[in-house]
DNA sequence: AAACCGTGGAG
DNA sequence: TCTCCAAGGTT
């Protein structure tokens, strides 16, 4: 979708960006961003040329601004001003892809419209808005967050990065975030895809992960929204401010054309002054670190039907997934039968489970083997925090991504 | 500070 | 199928 883009509308009153605009001239060719051999001292003065890597800071900042303005894609939080409708989609967006996101996003904004709605809201209730979504704590602390904002800055979200970051769930990529999406301020963002934009840029070798890289990313991030804090606002109407415009353009870069593989560097706005592009290398920026092992985890889990209606048990708080149900669910030591370890801890008779087959799903670095096993029991089994519920009720409980998926399954 | 947290799309 | 990785934060 490539349409009226850029372009940031408030509700009810959609501007419309005017087409093409200006093109900057064909940029000068200038040196590529890297570390090169410094001047001698021999070298007779010339009118300074400041270092490579500062003098056309604003000219970076001015290309991918208008690169911004002209072809950035058309997402729903794209056409609210609302910080607090930006805060929900930055933390949605939070190591989750743009297409995911948007149906949740406005549900999410339909249902709990400011913080005030939010924070009254039953936790239930917020949870299940978040089914499938992952990353569950992300829903409890956006509440609790909301609850926050509304007893100590009257309903209105802080506008400063150190504010922001005091907020649960906030951090230095989300505050740099808010701060300047939502308010225009000169703060600076770094995540997944800014740190490829840059490293490649500046064929900056290492871990970005490692503090000595993590900070020159960091201190490049800033001096470029500092610069865009320093250009002049296009007076186009539909433009978006310089600073948010600036920062979110980062990112689209990353994610649409400075991508992982296959970086489509004749679009990019930086082409002329990439150092990895230059030496055909954009492929080796970042050096990502090795990923943790991948360890495998069994589980069995019962299907258990009581007349109509199925058990299901709550999470408890404090544990991984709290507050969501699922359905019983065994983690089995290396090797264990599964059929019997399941009808031992539910006290029924080994015969009563019947195999349903297995379910497979990965979490961050486990992969995940459910064996399912169903029966129709006579009678009603206790278990801890469990409860028999029907169809209709299972329906409005809110499951993990896997048990959402069984319980579609089920007659 | 390394480990942990979910899920889905892309290749 | 399998790996990578996505608008990261918390402990």
């Amino acid at each position: 979708m490539q349409r009226a883009n850029g372009v940031e509308r408030s509700p009810g009153n959609v501007r419309q960006r005017k087409s093409a605009t200006t093109r900057h001239p064909p940029a000068a060719l200038t040196a590529p961003q890297v570390a090169l051999p410094k001047r001698s001292p021999r070298t007779p003065a010339r009118p300074a040329k400041a270092a490579p890597g500062t003098t056309d800071l604003p000219r970076r900042a001015r290309l991918l601004i208008d690169w911004f303005n002209r072809s950035a894609r058309d997402l729903p939080w794209r056409r609210t001003t609302d910080p607090y409708a930006i805060w929900v989609s930055e933390i949605m967006l939070q190591q989750t892809q743009v297409a995911t996101v948007i149906p949740y996003w406005e549900r999410w904004l339909r249902e709990f419209p400011d913080p005030a709605t939010l924070a009254a809201a039953p936790e239930a209730r917020v949870l299940k808005l978040w089914e499938g979504l992952g990353y569950y704590s992300r829903a409890r602390n956006l509440q609790r967050a909301a609850q926050t904002v509304v007893r100590e800055h009257g309903s209105r979200l802080p506008d400063t990065v150190a504010g922001l970051k005091e907020l649960a769930g906030i951090g230095p990529y989300t505050a740099g975030a808010i701060a300047s999406i939502a308010y225009n301020q000169p703060a600076a963002l770094l995540d997944g895809n800014v740190i490829r934009v840059l490293t490649r840029h500046q064929a900056w070798p290492g871990d970005p992960r490692s503090r000595e890289l993590n900070t020159r990313l960091w201190a490049e991030a800033q001096q470029l929204v500092d610069a865009a804090a320093r250009l002049t606002q296009p007076r186009n109407s539909g433009a978006v401010r310089n600073c948010s415009a600036l920062n979110q353009a980062l990112m689209e870069l990353g994610a649409t054309v400075c991508t992982p593989t296959s970086p489509r560097c004749d679009d990019c706005p930086w082409q002329t002054t990439c150092a990895a592009k230059a030496r055909g290398q954009t492929d080796r920026f970042p050096e990502t670190a090795a990923r943790p092992k991948v360890e495998l985890r069994y589980f069995a889990t019962a299907l258990l039907r009581h007349k109509d209606r199925w058990l299901v048990r709550q999470r408890p708080t404090g544990i991984v997934n709290a507050g969501y149900w699922e359905f019983p669910n065994l983690e089995l030591p290396d090797n264990t039968e599964p059929r019997t370890a399941l009808a031992q801890w539910l006290g029924i008779p080994i015969q009563q489970l019947e195999a349903a087959g297995t379910l497979r799903h990965a979490i961050t670095r486990y992969r995940m083997t459910q064996h399912l096993y169903r029966a129709d029991v006579p009678r009603a089994v206790a278990l801890e925090s469990a409860r028999w519920v029907s169809p209709a009720e299972l329906a409005e409980l809110a499951l993990t991504g896997p048990h959402r998926r069984l319980a579609a399954t089920l007659a």
